[in-house]
DNA sequence: CAGTGTTTTTTCGAGGCTCGAAAAAATAGA
DNA sequence: TCTATTTTTTCGAGCCTCGAAAAAACACTG
């Protein structure tokens, strides 16, 4: 049941207010962030100087053109790099991508490695994971103590607790506690995360004026994911990272999907999906394992040059798509949405059919003002959103403690 | 933009959180208060002085056992019933119903009323509320300037404000504002709900133990309706009251729907749909616009009673919900449902088809663990989530009223 | 029936926090 | 150098919550 406000609460909110301000505006002066959290000035006063004091932020340069006014200059309050730092890792298929970024979110060290992950053993796959790690974390250039967080983001089904990979497509392992090996190896809270989840925060970030209290982003690889925004914040499923657009029903009994059922959305609009329609084979083929980006670039090239079995393939996806987008419209409403990933490429293709498709659901009404955005490369996406992620969760956990200690791994890191 | 705390927010909210457990415990000491907010004694203390001052809480009797105790007995802390009052307002197919609830939830005066709501004009149905909400008013029982707010609930899409019925199967007339209209004809706070969020919202005051943080409310009766409470939130769409289950797609381009679309759930499981199939007409038969309560129970008989159309009719109804709460069950994960309405008492006819159908879908992996619950009768429970709807706004807007709610707990949709 | 033990509730500073007003600081223009 | 202007800090006032201790209200005991 929800609890009382104590009033040592009070002080640790506005800190944390203080610091997503600072955080979302760049270097804004005191004056700045009195208007936009409407806390008094000598409120901010005292806070900021605390702050200042605990090395979490700095002065600087009056924020750009400040020197154009008449009385006393502003000084641009921004974040202090050195007051922490947070790591990324990026598990996607046949692929791991690692980085330290600092306090003030600039990357500061990073590794990338192939490795292949669909016939890897359990055992390798954390091996692998740990080990990037613990090389990131040796790198001279970093201070150990530092590194306050660090946000793993994986292709599949999280848990809603954020510790666990429940299931995931790039490997046939299932029900990895990766956040608990990776504290439990190096001392560092840290949370794993659901691939279009981070990417839907990193759009938050990128693009507040689009994408900021209701949107949708969704992955067109080769299997389809969704990370939603609605009301300002993350949507989870009660108990996984939830939002599996790309296992909405779209044909009961119909194509053959990837996780062993029939008729998902997926099953039609997954590269391997594409690829199974564009070479004509039939809806019960097993589908393959990956198809190169390569690929499916010549198949949307093929697509634009001729009327074909290519771009009939293009317009099933675009179909499954557009009805599932329309039943999720029948509970949501309508909200903008970025499609990321390959086949966000070739989303000439798929949009006419999509159109059509949602024009026939119910969230259809105003199916022209429905907006669309393209977004070719998810990788950058989602490791910004773990940055952003882990880095907010300094602001607020290590750096705004609160009482009420429901995580033991609040405390630990104080930098 | 989330904005900083002041310090009378403090107090405001402590007193919400007071005003709140009473409510839910019915008659708590003020020791079980400050356990169950975790604010101290002496802050409990001053609260309930102030509100016993003010006459929204009143003293009573120490709850039920407490003499078996030893020390100071515990003196009962409830809600003062003539503190305030509320109006609930329910909009049904050929059916209003109204009401007037004490402060502590006892209903003191009711009217209800037969309408021809679907040929009525505009003006006829806005008159018939203002008239009978004005009946009420003018009860000698009533107390007119006691009555706080007042709910409305209708069947059909509302918006997000909760000012405005969008569109109702019930009647042709589109975008009344009827929560404007009664506030400018009586001058008292009102809201336009939706009657399937207040089924959740009553369910989660009868049955807090399985209705609590995740659950799902459908509405099985002429249309298909959704009320979906999600971390303790009641869900709504981004625009409007969302959830439209109903009308998610479960066959493009399939049967014929009341809403002039194909395919929607409720074309295969409305109560016109198993009638439609139960006497094998086509799928593009044009939905007929009421069937009554009695003649589904026959249906429902005779399907008990022998295979055919009839059986087949809630088998194709189970097939749909199943699916469709299978794409539901993709993107919040499975939580435990209530299935209301007429259709509700024939679950036995529809559960068989309907496990099969989930057990095919991504949501389907522990089909069996998801649970059911059946309430044939939708009318009490649209009534009582109406009264605790109203009944919170006053707790926390009227005797617990803040600075801007909008970043606070004001607006919120806690249901 | 008075005394004792137990539990609830109130009382009373102490310590914090935010706020408004006023003062101090830092600059551009005259 | 002086003045107007804007930002930032300082300071006392007013609340709020908390913990400890006191007061209240009973049950039990001999």
């Amino acid at each position: 049941m929800s609890v009382g406000i104590r009033h040592d609460d009070l002080r640790r909110r506005n800190r944390a207010m203080v610091i997503a301000a600072v955080r979302r505006a760049g270097r804004p002066s005191r004056t700045e962030i009195a208007a936009t959290t409407g806390l008094s000035h000598s409120t901010i006063s005292a806070i900021s100087s605390d702050l200042i004091g605990e090395g979490i932020l700095a002065e600087g340069k009056p924020s750009e053109a400040g020197s154009l006014k008449r009385g006393r200059p502003q000084v641009g309050l921004g974040l202090n790099p050195e007051a922490a730092a947070v790591m990324t890792v990026v598990l996607s298929l046949n692929f791991l991508s690692v980085a330290v970024i600092d306090y003030a979110g600039q990357v500061i060290s990073e590794e990338q490695r192939r490795l292949d992950t669909l016939t890897m053993s359990r055992e390798a796959l954390i091996g692998e994971c740990v080990a990037i790690v613990r090389r990131r974390l040796e790198d001279p250039d970093i201070d150990v103590r530092s590194v306050a967080r660090i946000a793993l983001a994986i292709q599949g089904i999280t848990d809603t607790e954020a510790r666990a990979m429940l299931w995931s497509p790039i490997t046939p392992q299932t029900d990895i506690a990766f956040a608990d090996i990776l504290e439990a190896e190096f001392g560092i809270p840290a949370t794993m995360e659901n691939d279009c989840n981070m990417m839907a925060v990193a759009l938050r970030w990128r693009d507040p004026e689009r994408y900021r209290d209701d949107f949708i982003a969704i992955l067109l690889s080769h299997g389809i994911g969704m990370g939603l925004v609605l009301k300002g914040e993350l949507f989870t499923g009660t108990h996984s990272s939830g939002g599996e657009f790309g296992h909405m029903i779209h044909r009961p009994g119909g194509a053959l999907c990837r996780c062993g059922r029939r008729g998902c959305v997926e099953a039609y609009a997954g590269n391997y999906a594409i690829w199974r329609n564009a070479r004509q084979l039939s809806e019960d083929t097993e589908p393959v394992a990956d198809v190169s980006d390569a690929q499916m670039r010549a198949l949307a090239a093929t697509a634009r040059e001729r009327d074909g079995p290519e771009r009939e393939a293009y317009r099933k996806a675009g179909e499954a798509l557009g009805y599932g987008l329309g039943s999720l419209f029948a509970l949501i409403d309508p909200a903008p949405v970025a499609m990321v990933g390959v086949s966000a490429a070739a989303f000439d293709l798929i949009e006419p059919a999509l159109r059509e498709a949602i024009a026939q659901t119910a969230g259809g009404h105003h199916s022209k003002s429905i907006s669309f955005d393209t977004e070719p490369n998810e990788l950058p996406l989602i490791r910004e959103g773990c940055a952003m992620r882990a880095l907010t969760f300094v602001d607020q956990e290590i750096f705004a403690p609160g009482v009420q200690g429901k995580s033991g791994v609040a405390g630990k890191n104080v930098a």
